[in-house]
DNA sequence: CATTTTCCTTACAATCTCCTCACAAGCCGC
DNA sequence: GCGGCTTGTGAGGAGATTGTAAGGAAAATG
């Protein structure tokens, strides 16, 4: 899920990132309402999380603007412990929760999760649920493309098949066999040096230095493994 | 946006109510001056337009009265050309425009459009429903067309289109049956290069430089890309 | 009905990918 | 260390994919 922050705190804006980040989601992160609005219209999020007291446009205006652009969205605030939140108003412009901070890790990520589902967009948004983690890595099929923190890497259809047997098999020897199954289609002719050349580009850009891998190591004469 | 026409000549009213229908407005047809009150009250609209010579209450009668009620909805004089026109009074009355009968569609359009831009209502009404943000461009599907700042750029209707596909699918790989899927309709052959053709088009028309295009990439292989 | 415009098809050129090849380097049992 | 095997990797190219100019059928326009 595409997820818009708008929290003017740079402290709690990181430790937000993170949480949503390691939970798959991509996150798009404003200081103010300004730059929320901006980010809105241009980054197509599928949920906003709006801190209520920020510099200049404020979470309710955030919010009533949003809603001008687009009726469906859900919207969360977030609201410091001394804030007075106005649930009436809030309510009236088409918030869908409210959160008082300092929250829990896990209540955060468990409202967010229960307003998707009400919105029906986990579903909708199926094609995000293939992102899985492979050490510092965060592989998102749908984009083609490996995270590091920032960068993006790209990556093809080819790498991301062998990336997703290892990740099915961490921990094991995977041979060479199983590999060819699995990430080539069946007319594959095993004789080739394919696999090698893959394994070979893959670590060049996955690898932080690639003549010593730490992501996919070689086990001479039975396979690879990842772990 | 919602128009009350304050118009006694049926033929004029109807040419009025379709033109302004067919850009994607409500319009509120009135006869003469007392109906014009009537609705005003009932209807709230966003915008009046009044003729200025009817039976009973005249134009001006009915800009006193409405300015009486809202002192922010903009209002258009029109006047036939044999008409004497207070330009002082009107706009002592609050008048924002004046127009002389016979008019063009295209001033006319062109003359709500911007009192209601000036008015800050385009935003928040229909018109501007569907405009969204792609880089340093906006897209105005009412107008079919994108803007770089000030520099307008048409679109067509399948380029707009494809655009959307690509806006809702920010940052993912877009492959090429999906966007045939949805920016052509069900009868359409994808083993023509209609999509190639059309990306190409676009290039030219929003990229700054359509030989290293930023906006929409390729994606050997898999599709195109937007972000 | 003639003219213009639009958008698709075709054809060919340009580009890119992923594989094969070839050789270098590494591993292992002796 | 040596020989035979496996694996790493640069170079290169065949084949697939994509870009785009030109032309034309169909629709819009007058």
């Amino acid at each position: 899920m595409r997820i818009l922050i708008a929290e003017d705190d740079a402290h709690t804006r990181e430790a937000l990132r993170q949480i949503l980040t390691s939970e798959g989601h991509n996150v798009i992160a404003t200081a103010n309402g300004a730059e929320a609005m901006t980010a809105f219209r241009s980054e197509k999020p599928d949920f906003v999380c709006l801190d209520i007291m920020m510099p200049e446009l404020s979470g309710y205006d955030v919010c009533r603007a949003v809603r001008r652009l687009d009726e469906r969205v859900p919207v969360l605030f977030l609201s410091a412990k001394s804030e007075e939140v106005d649930r009436v108003l809030g309510l009236e412009l088409g918030a869908d929760d409210f959160l008082g901070k300092p929250f829990g890790v896990r209540e955060f990520i468990a409202r967010i999760q229960a307003i998707a589902r009400r919105a029906g967009l986990l579903q909708a948004h199926a094609e995000s649920a293939g992102v899985f983690q492979m050490g510092d890595l965060r592989l998102v099929p749908s984009e083609l493309r490996a995270y590091r923190g920032e960068q993006a890497i790209p990556i093809n259809l080819r790498e991301l098949r062998v990336l997703q047997v290892f990740h099915e098999r961490k921990g094991r020897v995977v041979n060479r066999n199983t590999l060819c199954d699995e990430a080539w289609d069946a007319d594959y002719f095993p004789s080739s040096r394919a696999l090698d050349q893959c394994i070979s580009q893959l670590r060049k850009k996955i690898e932080l230095d690639h003549t010593s891998p730490k992501i996919i190591q070689t086990v001479h004469g039975a396979g690879y493994r990842y772990e």
